[in-house]
RNA sequence: GCGGAUAUGGCGGAACUGGCAGACGCGCUAGGUUCAGGUCCUAGUGAUCGCAAGGUCGUGGAGGUUCGAGUCCUCUUAUCCGCACCA
């Protein structure tokens, strides 16, 4: 750069204010913006392909947090690029707003529930003003409001109708300090999903069901569907359904033992080991074990003691480790197949909530049997030949277990000599005949308990009477309104039984005195359907009109953190499967496409305000500004992975838009003018090309992989190529016309990402058009079209110069060039060429000894 | 134990179909501008040997395929995440 010229760089007047001023920029927009509330609003009659792109609604805990702005930020991008491309774009937004946090807040500051909420609800939506989120807020949806969870009320009926919600006691998960019951998708490796060091007791309550289980197979056979979604999820909703075929097998104790019967029902998935069956083995809390050792003081205690570090092992998570422990129960139970009795035992090991509670144990292909085996010297007797071993060799030094599937029977019977999977059909096909046992499939899934004896919560619309007993509440008396002032405690049981006038009410078959359910439903319930609301978000008469829904359905794009994987992910998918079973909708799935973002992290940790290294959005966008929060939250990695918040980083992206920022206001351009006639200046050219490229680059990235730090890299490369070119622009080599189409296409490059910086962008380029509804730029092969290329010269797979030849350089022209590149001659002189690699625009390899 | 992912400079990351490793940003160094300072502009910045020209090494590790490997194959290590005596 010529000494003489610098001066063009800082082109400073002390009057002049060419500070890209954010504050100043993005007040004058929102304010622009909030005086045309249907902006963001999406088309009641369109004409244009539709796209609905949804980020997960918040829980309205009071502030953004930086996961919030990186999630939001994403989804608006992709909504405004949907929208520049012509599509009709539905991007709501809404608050998960029922929730405990409200109900311990309420404790704290004495404030009640609805309204620490709807405050934070209004908190949060203006800092979502702020950030400038493009949301069509007529569509609204807040859960806690009655005009929302009377809905939740209505698909409750519906479920009691089809016998889908019913009533149990049951063993449940009980969080003490929620002071409520918990999903079996709360608990989280035996701790509290909201209190990670709390263990979750078990209850015997009472408790209200979704049978989702009904949908099991189902839920798992369309994952398949689900190629839109990140295999991760897939897998683990797999796990967490947890299908396993197998065959229940009657194990006959030889007559009356007590109420729970007389034989014992196994859950095996290898019945081809069954002549290795050396005994029973049953969960303590199996019911038949209580008949069993009801005449022994001793066995008794030992049983209890089982029962107790069982629980004591599950409530430390460490299920998995606990040190396998049993009782002989002194009784004996006949294996059908051989017809030998086996001895009964309950071990720690055995859970009673998978399979049946009972196992038959067979030592010999199985670890934990196996180690149980050794322990009580049971006897190990082998059954399966692993297919590759020598068979006299095995027999006699047998390295135990074979667990493998690969393998022959022996020693079983007439089934001797089939394979494991033929035996496992041919045996289970036997028992089924003789009427002891039948193949099966069970599920680790279990019915989703939904009843929480919280107040912050939609009310279970049923009534108690006392003549009529469980009755639902009629749909014509929805909703079962929530009461405010409700006195609020953890102290356990339902607030609202604490209310007589909520739970005082006539029965609506006989019309006499009666009680209602004073539990509430557990928030997932409200977000499995919330964003099929956002169709049709004032409808009073339905929860939504089907064909709106049908319009909008499957979420085209729906994008937040993977700790929903499975609660919310799942519930949502067997919320949808039974809406369309009663005709509400077409669709299978609700989701097509699914984007888990990774975590926002500093220094390393995961932010948190134990840690202390929180990062407040509000900070952010008061130093740099709205934009640069949202353009570095997405330029710091690629979407998917964990983000490491550095504030140096995001003074980089304001240094960017400043340089930007200052390009625009150096190079006013007059809209009007002419296309050059003459050919471009070297330097203008080169502009234009570096633009077509950059278009190309940032439209292949929203398009594809969403990695949207290299689209600004690009755009940075683009403003770094203008800049350098700074010198010939302002010798007027650059035309305006190329000046102006840089200044446009940086405009609408930056538009989804950048929105109030793009827009003012927009104006100073003179323009008066809507830039979220303008035109995505186009990219023209031909402009971005190198004239020269660098090709590179390899001898023998190492660099060893380059060459410069045209771009559409024959193969023979490039070969020719490179070997008559000097330093290419000096490097092979006095070897021989045994071949030469032409890669046509890439490179040549020069293979020489 | 099972399953999923990740590993590239001082840092965040790029290299999408095998073809110049380290784009872009941060940080750092030097020069300039402004100057009270921040700002702003320019140049440099993987390691190493060399005064230089230039060379050698280099994408967690070990092998392999190939003219050519961060990228493909085999094995392996570490870290993160999910599930877990699931019978």
């Amino acid at each position: 750069m010529p000494q003489e010229d610098k001066t063009i760089f800082t082109p400073r007047d002390e009057h002049t204010d060419d500070r890209y001023d954010a504050q100043r920029i993005e007040q004058k927009w929102i304010a622009r913006w909030q005086s045309d509330p249907s902006l963001y609003a999406a088309e009641a009659h369109p004409t244009k392909p539709k796209y609905y792109v949804l980020e997960m609604l918040p829980y309205p805990s009071g502030a953004l947090h930086m996961g919030h702005v990186r999630n939001y930020s994403i989804g608006d991008a992709l909504a405004r690029y949907m929208w520049m491309n012509g599509y009709n774009v539905l991007h709501p937004m809404g608050w998960d707003s029922f929730g405990l946090p409200a109900e311990n807040a309420a404790i704290k500051n004495n404030t009640p529930p609805k309204e620490w909420t709807l405050g934070n609800i209004a908190a949060m939506k203006a800092q979502m003003k702020r950030l400038g989120f493009g949301y069509d807020w007529s569509r609204e949806v807040t859960t806690c409001l009655p005009d929302y969870y009377r809905w939740n009320q209505w698909f409750f009926l519906k479920f009691y109708e089809a016998g889908l919600a019913y009533r149990k006691k049951s063993k449940v998960n009980w969080c003490p300090q929620c002071a409520t019951v918990l999903a079996n998708e709360q608990v989280v490796g035996g701790m509290c999903w909201r209190h990670e060091d709390t263990p979750v007791e078990q209850r015997e309550l009472e408790q209200w069901f979704l049978r989702i289980t009904k949908y099991a197979d189902e839920l798992l056979r369309d994952l398949e569907k689900l190629q839109g979604w990140p295999e991760k999820v897939r897998v683990m909703q797999q796990n967490w359904i947890g299908r396993s075929a197998g065959t229940l097998v009657d194990f006959d104790l030889g007559g009356t033992v007590g109420p729970a019967g007389s034989t014992i029902t196994v859950f095996t998935t290898r019945i081809d080991t069954i002549f290795g069956a050396t005994s029973v083995q049953l969960a303590p809390e199996h019911p038949i074990v209580r008949d069993l050792v009801v005449r022994n003081h001793e066995l008794r205690a030992q049983v209890e003691n089982l029962i107790a570090e069982q629980r004591r092992a599950k409530e430390a998570g460490d299920i998995g480790n606990i040190e396998k422990h049993g009782v002989f129960t002194g009784r004996y139970a006949k294996n059908p197949f051989t017809g030998e009795a086996v001895p009964v035992w309950v071990a720690n090991y055995i859970l009673m909530d998978y399979g049946t509670g009972a196992i038959m144990s067979v030592p010999a292909h199985d670890e934990r049997d196996y180690e149980f085996a050794q322990k009580y010297n049971l006897e190990i007797r082998v059954v399966i030949l692993p297919a590759s071993s020598d068979p006299e060799e095995t027999m006699a030094e047998p390295e135990l277990p074979f667990t493998t599937m690969d393998g022959i029977l022996v020693n079983s019977g007439e089934f001797s000599g089939l394979s494991c999977a033929d035996a496992i059909a041919a045996m289970s096909a036997r028992a089924a005949e003789k009427g002891f046992g039948k193949a099966t499939v069970t599920f680790r899934l279990k019915d989703w308990g939904i009843s929480r004896q919280r107040y912050w919560g939609t009310p279970i619309p049923m009534v108690y009477c006392d003549k009529d007993g469980l009755v639902p509440v009629p749909e014509k008396d929805l909703p079962v309104i929530l009461p405010d002032n409700v006195p609020v405690t953890l102290a356990g049981g339902s607030p609202l039984a604490g209310v007589p006038s909520f739970l005082n009410t006539t029965c609506p078959k006989c019309g006499g005195p009666a009680r209602r359910e004073t539990d509430t439903m557990d928030t997932f319930v409200d977000s499995s359907w919330y964003f099929y609301r956002y169709t049709d978000a004032q409808n009073d008469k339905a929860p939504f009109d089907s064909a709106k829904a049908a319009y909008w359905f499957p979420i085209d794009q729906y994008i937040g953190g993977v700790e929903h994987a499975i609660l919310h992910l799942i519930y949502s998918r067997f919320w949808t499967k039974f809406m369309r079973d009663i005709g509400l909708v077409k669709n299978e799935e609700p989701v097509a496409r699914l984007f888990t973002q990774g975590m926002v992290i500093k220094d390393g940790a995961k932010m948190s305000k134990s840690i202390g290294n929180i990062v407040s959005p509000d900070e952010m966008v008061e130093r740099y500004g709205a934009d640069a929060t949202r353009l570095y939250s997405l330029f710091a990695a690629p979407p998917d992975r964990d983000l490491d918040w550095q504030e140096s980083g995001i003074e980089g992206i304001q240094r960017f838009l400043g340089r930007v920022y200052r390009f625009f206001l150096r190079n006013p351009v007059n809209r009007d003018v002419n296309a050059p006639t003459a050919p471009l200046s070297p330097a203008a050219r080169a502009i234009q090309r570096k633009l077509h490229q950059t278009i190309k680059r940032v439209s292949d990235d929203f398009q594809g992989r969403w990695h949207f730090n290299t689209c600004i890299s690009a755009i940075m490369e683009l403003v770094n190529e203008i800049y350098s070119a700074e010198v010939a622009i302002a010798g007027g080599q650059v035309p305006a016309s190329v000046i102006l189409e840089a200044q446009r296409t940086i405009a609408l490059l930056l538009a989804p990402m950048a929105p109030f910086f793009a827009h003012e962008l927009w104006e100073m380029t003179g323009e008066t058009s809507n830039l979220l509804k303008a035109p995505w730029p186009k990219y023209d092969a031909a402009l971005a079209a190198e004239d020269e290329i660098e090709i590179p010269v390899q001898i023998n797979g190492k660099l060893r110069g380059l060459v410069i030849v045209s771009a559409d350089a024959t193969e023979d022209q490039i070969k020719q060039a490179a070997l008559a590149d000097d330093k290419v001659n000096a490097a092979i002189a006095g070897k021989q060429i045994v071949k030469v690699i032409v890669v046509p625009k890439k490179l040549v390899n020069i293979v020489s000894r």
